[in-house]
DNA sequence: CGACTTGGTTCGGAAGATGAACTGACGTAA
DNA sequence: TTACGTCAGTTCATCTTCCGAACCAAGTCG
């Protein structure tokens, strides 16, 4: 990622025909969509609540949930039969973007706030706060996105 | 983060007012903004290469680059005096987004393709497949989302 | 000279977002 | 029982943004 200024991925990066952020960004990528899913791990859960607190326009969120609930990151359900209400769950495919959700909190605390960060993530057990790193398992140890390089997929085997 | 549904963190919803996340997308939200990053990471420097990468529309491309360049997450320089050529780099701070990349890129690959990942990063020393994990270093350890509690952040002392 | 490349800007039409109003099923208080 | 409120939407007119096509300018190559 970071080394892509290497000879090397530079020379992959052609071949990379549907690259997983692409896809990823086709569920993620227009202003509300990350917003409602912030507000998703937050602990909202209901139409009018996601509405209140993004100030979205119905239609647009309407919308957003359909897609959604479509691509299995959310999950519609009904919780009250008399009168129906619904309400709007992450999945465990919703719950796997902490890390992305995590990452872009960090961005903005590290370079777009001035101040002190307006939330801390913290370790449950310890009550310090958390760390976000790139792991090598093979090595045992942490390092930074410049010691990153990126290879093309192997071809699936059969 | 994921700790959401805790009636610690609900408590603690109303009181972020300005999210980081919030922050981020006012950068990166829409479309095409962290397709041109992807590209940057990977190596694309020059205005027609990301326009024929990404198949963007040029008074979009024009508009998505002058904003990265605003908030100073790209560079724009210019490399040749004569022509006038002109590259886009990123900075520092465009740099830092590769944890949200890479999460974004890792997301996409365990949900969304069923078959090997077009792309893979490894380490670079020992070419194994990264990972990204939170790490406490108060308690040397790594963990999931689900060991996350949030907390306002600590006011501006004074 | 004329064609080509790079890095744009300027258009009109298409697509998407918006607020306001409406619906409809139900609950509650007077 | 009448009126009002809530939740979860849909419909509609308007407004903004996006898009592709065309154009432009500066320079280079043959």
């Amino acid at each position: 990622m970071a080394a892509a200024t290497t000879a090397q991925s530079e020379v992959h990066a052609n071949a990379e025909k549907a690259c997983s952020i692409q896809l990823s960004l086709d569920i993620l990528g227009d202003r509300w969509t990350i917003l409602i899913l912030r507000d998703a791990f937050r602990g909202v859960r209901r139409f009018d609540e996601f509405r209140r607190d993004l100030a979205i326009a119905r239609p647009v969120l309407t919308d957003r949930l359909k897609r959604l609930v479509d691509a299995e990151v959310m999950a519609r359900r009904q919780y009250c039969a008399r009168p129906p209400r619904f309400e709007y769950r992450l999945t465990p495919k919703g719950m796997a973007l902490s890390p992305t959700l995590v990452a872009l909190m960090r961005w903005g605390d590290d370079w777009l706030t001035e101040s002190a960060p307006p939330t801390v993530l913290v370790h449950q057990r310890c009550g310090q706060p958390i760390d976000q790193q790139f792991v090598c398992w093979h090595c045992d140890e942490t390092f930074t996105a410049r010691d990153i390089v990126s290879r093309p997929g192997s071809p699936p085997s059969h």
